[in-house]
RNA sequence: GUGGGUGUAGCUCAGUUGGUUAGAGCGCCAGGUUGUGGCCCUGGAGGUCGCGGGUUCAACUCCCUUCACCCACCCCA
């Protein structure tokens, strides 16, 4: 128990940061380039926060937050997703009141209970983005190629984007009856989960997996053939801007998303084939930061799962984020000269460069065997010998041979060694 | 929340119809004479056999409980 992390948790160990390091760095360097900032919310807000921006008949809410009360009995919850922070955080700075659009974006832990599996923990990660401000399609396909590009970069492919419109206020309810009178007859033929949707949310029946409810919904009316002006013209400028960006995407009907918010233009990324499940998603949610409390604000967003991406990358092969040891090791050939090596290798970091050196008083030799499993580039010997002549023995570990250097001209000798940039970004 | 599988050294695993000092490979540490890595050889350290209980003269091996992990469902990221 004390050895162990809790249930659906687990510790990125540095073989495994240093691809997270890589993504997260990928995800950054394309938000500069979208003209999105970072910004950080609390990893727990208020309770109601959730139940009112979630919303309180979705999954999420009903059955996988965090919840806790704390020392003066304030119900707070864990963050199950990004969007209803960011929201919060809007409000609270009143960015609605610089110039619009907001354009922001967030990488952090995100907490559902449920049962962990593969793709799937307590504590996962997500990269998203939010646009604020402004209902321009052109801005969900922006907020869309972001994510595109973003998986592109990582090097995955055969991702699909599924894309759909789930109405507005307007032209919703209108299809949601349109839906249950033609569910009406055929109730029975639901499972069980869905018989319940019938009554709350039909419109999630169209994304069940069960194989009877998904040839139900196969007669079923589309929304899109329901919506309002307004929405269907938005759809068709999204889809404009998509194909004139290059990305490929597929009208999905059943496209209904697991979160209460969403307006007009959904949209989930997956990964077809064995696991076969979204990497991310996301939408616009016009009217969201109204039922929080501010000023009609229309916005976009989407978020990905990281493990997932993760994961996806190690199926396709994808490993990105060799290890790079030391440039240097500094070893002592006898223990004489210990001191003169740790002045040495303080000169060594001082100048910038990555060196290290043995800590547990290993023979020489047991030294240069350390210094090839660390992945050390060249290894610094100091003996009796040296530290008379003033010069130091320089091995290059990667061709097996050594060279005799003057001391204060060795920072300079090293540089030579140092990888390039582009190296060093890989 | 529901169903199924698994749990032996740091890692991957073996362990005979329950039988007495629980093994291998890799890894780790140390040696293979005189100041030097990657190969090879030798030696060493390291195990509450997930935890608790039961059956038995005897359990890593059988039974129960519990915990954890994995997989599927639900749902989603």
């Amino acid at each position: 128990m004390l050895t162990s992390s809790p249930r659906g948790t687990t510790d990125i160990l540095p073989e495994e940061a240093r691809r997270w390091q890589w993504m997260e760095a990928v995800a950054r360097s394309l938000c500069a380039r979208y003209g999105y900032e970072e910004i950080r919310t609390p990893a727990f807000e208020h309770t109601e926060l959730f139940e009112r921006g979630v919303g309180d008949a979705t999954d999420i809410v009903e059955k996988e937050m965090y919840t806790f009360l704390d020392r003066s009995q304030r119900s707070l919850t864990l963050r199950p997703e990004g969007t209803a922070g960011v929201v919060r955080a809007y409000l609270q700075a009143r960015l609605y009141s610089q110039p619009q659009p907001i354009k922001l974006y967030y990488i952090g832990p995100m907490f559902r209970y449920g049962r962990p599996q593969s793709g799937r923990l307590r504590q996962f990660h997500q990269f998203g983005v939010e646009a604020f401000g402004s209902e321009a399609a052109d801005l969900d396909a922006e907020v869309i190629t972001l994510a595109g590009d973003f998986f592109q970069s990582l090097g995955l492919t055969g991702l699909e984007l599924h894309l759909n419109s789930v109405g507005c206020a307007d032209c919703r309810p209108g299809y949601r009856q349109e839906l249950v009178q033609y569910l009406t007859p055929r109730v029975g033929e639901l499972c069980e989960t869905c018989r319940s949707r019938y009554e709350r949310n039909p419109l999630r029946i169209l994304d069940c997996k069960n194989e009877a409810c998904q040839s139900l919904s196969v007669g079923a009316p589309k929304v899109t053939s329901f919506l309002c002006p307004k929405c269907a013209a938005h759809l068709r400028a999204v889809e404009n801007h998509l194909r004139a960006s290059g990305m490929a995407y597929v009208l999905d009907p059943f496209l209904v998303r697991g979160l209460d918010y969403y307006t007009s233009t959904a949209f989930e990324i997956m990964l077809p084939g064995e696991a076969g499940g979204s990497i991310g998603g996301g939408g616009r949610y016009d009217k969201l930061v109204e039922v929080c409390g501010g000023p009609p604000t229309p916005a976009v967003g989407f978020a990905v799962g990281l493990e997932r991406t993760l994961l996806a990358m190690k199926q396709q092969g994808l490993t990105p984020a060799p290890s790079r040891g030391p440039l240097v090791f500094v070893a002592v050939a006898a223990p004489e000269a210990r001191a003169a090596a740790w002045e040495v290798l303080c000169a060594l970091r001082r100048a910038g460069l990555n060196a290290d050196k043995d800590f547990l008083s290993r023979s020489l030799k047991a030294q240069m065997k350390y210094a090839d499993r660390l992945g050390a580039r060249l290894a610094v010997i100091l003996g009796p010998e040296e530290i008379a002549g003033g010069w130091v023995t320089v091995r290059d570990l990667q061709h097996g041979i050594q060279d005799r250097v003057n001391r204060d001209e060795l920072i300079g000798y090293l540089q030579q060694f140092l990888p390039d940039k582009q190296v060093e970004n890989k």
